[in-house]
DNA sequence: ATACAACTATTGTAGGTACAAATGTATGAT
DNA sequence: ATCATACATTTGTACCTACAATAGTTGTAT
């Protein structure tokens, strides 16, 4: 099994905190790099994916930036431009929202669910990989660990 | 303790393989949140503060492009350019090697090593800080996960 | 000696991201 | 009704990133 210190080549002991940091932030790495080959071929990126995850979550319900936004991690500026190209490719149409002008409506089109479900097995199967090293037992005590940590 | 899917605002149940890999990005994203804040006053990246970190742990044998590439997730093209910034910034110096053209090396100015030294224990704290919901033991666990799903 | 392939780094282009400033709309106080 | 403020989104700028194409250097087969 490669250890961190093993990738970073470094014979001094890392502090504990520092090495759990690297090595959430090094696995993060590694599992975007994953995904986002898994989803090269229908060239389309992880993060418009995610968008498109979230308007179909809202079944044909409105939905503002805002609204995708506090699904996301990233700020509110980007998520204009993601819409931007998930409209480019047709898959998700925005409107000026009549009782406040302000927001905006966003929806999936049929194109956009099409499309998902085409790679929904494709994403799953990265995922069912990525994860496959661990059992059920200890990707749990992981899951439970990863939210304890961020309290 | 506020679960993935209070977050993602979901009801329906996420596999456990999903689940593990949106935790993961989910809180990687959180602590290249923490740290970038804390690197922030001092006007530079954690890609530029990783290079730095790595040229200091070369102790001023040479180091070309491939070897700081090597540890760190991003590819090469992007090393080039965060070399080129803290050139800018003076805390790195890079010359062609005469043994073989085509290699660069680089080393860390004392300046360099100057700015490292005072940022250390912020990062260092800031590392702390994240990782401070959970036990030794519980870290030492999530390390031990991490590492084995990496395989 | 020359030609071709491999190696090392750089550059161009197209994406993603944060922050701050700007735009346009709604609300509330007067 | 007017003006100041808050709100929702967009835009500009400066980063980071991947991939492909390029340049320059070295090694090798003939």
């Amino acid at each position: 099994m490669k250890e961190l210190e093993d990738i970073l080549l470094t014979t001094s002991q890392i502090p504990l905190a520092k090495k759990t940091v690297l090595n959430i932030s090094y696995t993060a790495n590694i599992i975007k790099d994953s995904i986002s080959n898994t989803l090269k071929p229908s060239d389309i990126s992880i993060e418009q994916f995610n968008v498109l995850r979230i308007l179909r979550g809202q079944k044909g319900k409105a939905t503002n930036l805002q609204d995708i936004q506090s699904r996301m991690v990233s700020k509110m500026s980007n998520t204009t431009r993601l819409v931007d190209k998930l409209i480019l490719k047709g898959y998700v149409e925005r409107f000026v929202c009549e009782k406040n002008r302000r927001k905006v409506e966003i929806f999936i089109t049929s194109q956009g669910l099409n499309f998902l479900e085409e790679i929904d097995p494709l994403v799953a199967g990265a995922e069912a990989n990525i994860t496959s090293p661990l059992s059920q037992e200890e990707l749990k005590t992981l899951n439970n660990l990863l939210t304890k940590l961020r309290n």
